[in-house]
DNA sequence: CGTTTTTGACCGGCGC
DNA sequence: GCGCCGGTCAAAAACG
C-alpha cells in the first residue's frame, strides 16, 4: 500500500468523525436510560451522549467541530469511569498495507487464477478496508435496537468469558456493507453493546407504518 | 416459496 | 508450527 493509504488511515484514526450520518435515526425503547457512543478500537475522539435530562424530542447532532469539547463535557459530567472503551476486541485484525504482500506471497503457483484464489481475494479485499467503527451501550431489555435500517443476521458467537453470545448483522441493502454486532455487557447484562462498522450508502428504510410507534418511543437524531 | 435465522465448519490473525 | 479465538460462510431449518 502506498503512503496515500497510510494518510487515509491516519485521517480515519485521528480526525474527528461525524457519526451522525452513520447512526441516522434511532428509536429507543421508552425505558432506556443512557447511551454512550464512542469510537471503538480507536483513540477516543468522537464522543457524545444523550443526557437523560434532555427532553424526549430534543434532537442531538454530533458535529465534527464540537466533539472534543463534548468529550470534555461528558467526561466531567459522567465521570471517567463510564468512558472505558472496548479495546478488548481485536482491533489489530484490521491492519492496513499488507494486502498486496499477502497476495503476492501466495502467488507462487496454481492458485493465482484458481477459484479459491478469487474467493480469497474477495475476503482479503473485504478485510483491507478499515471501516469507521464506533459503539455505544444502552440499558435495554431488547438486544437489537431499532435504528431504521434493515439487518440480516449472519452469525452468532459465544465470546470467551461471557455468558451471552454476540450476534452479527449485515445491512440488507444491496451493495451496502455496513455491519453491526450486538452483545450484552458481561459485567452488567442489562446493558447492550452495539457496534457499528461502515457507512450506509443509503438512507434508513423505515417501514412506513411507524406513525403509531413513535408515540411510545423516544426518537433521536444523531 | 422467498426470506431470515440457526449453527457447525472454516479461515486468518495472533500469542506462545 | 500449533492451538486458540473472533469473524464469516453457507447449508439446513424455521418463519411468515
Amino acid at each position: 500500500m502506498s503512503t496515500a493509504s497510510q494518510t487515509m488511515l491516519n485521517q480515519s484514526l485521528f480526525e474527528e468523525q461525524d457519526v451522525s450520518s452513520q447512526l441516522g435515526f434511532f428509536s429507543f425503547p421508552s425505558n432506556f436510560s443512557t447511551t454512550l457512543p464512542f469510537v471503538c478500537n480507536q483513540p477516543l475522539k468522537s464522543v457524545t451522549t444523550l443526557p437523560s435530562s434532555l427532553a424526549p424530542d430534543t434532537q442531538t447532532t454530533l458535529s465534527e467541530s464540537s466533539t472534543l469539547k463534548q468529550k470534555e463535557d461528558i467526561t466531567s459530567h459522567f465521570g471517567q469511569s463510564q468512558l472505558l472503551s472496548l479495546q478488548r476486541s481485536s482491533a489489530s485484525l484490521w491492519g492496513w498495507g499488507d494486502v498486496n504482500d499477502c497476495m503476492s506471497s501466495k502467488r507462487n503457483g496454481e492458485n493465482y487464477l484458481g477459484v479459491s484464489a478469487i474467493k480469497m481475494k474477495k475476503m482479503k479485499a473485504r478485510r483491507k478496508v478499515r471501516e469507521p467503527r464506533f459503539c455505544f451501550k444502552t440499558l435495554s431489555e431488547v438486544d437489537v435496537l431499532d435504528d431504521g435500517y434493515k439487518w440480516r443476521k449472519y452469525g452468532q458467537k459465544v465470546v470467551k468469558n461471557t455468558q451471552h453470545p454476540r450476534s452479527y448483522y449485515r445491512c440488507t441493502q444491496d451493495n451496502c456493507r455496513v455491519k453491526k454486532r450486538v452483545e450484552r455487557l458481561a459485567e452488567d447484562p442489562r446493558m447492550v453493546i452495539t457496534t457499528y462498522e461502515g457507512r450506509h450508502i443509503h438512507s434508513p428504510s423505515h417501514d412506513e407504518d411507524d406513525s403509531q410507534a413513535s408515540s411510545q418511543m423516544n426518537n433521536f437524531f444523531w
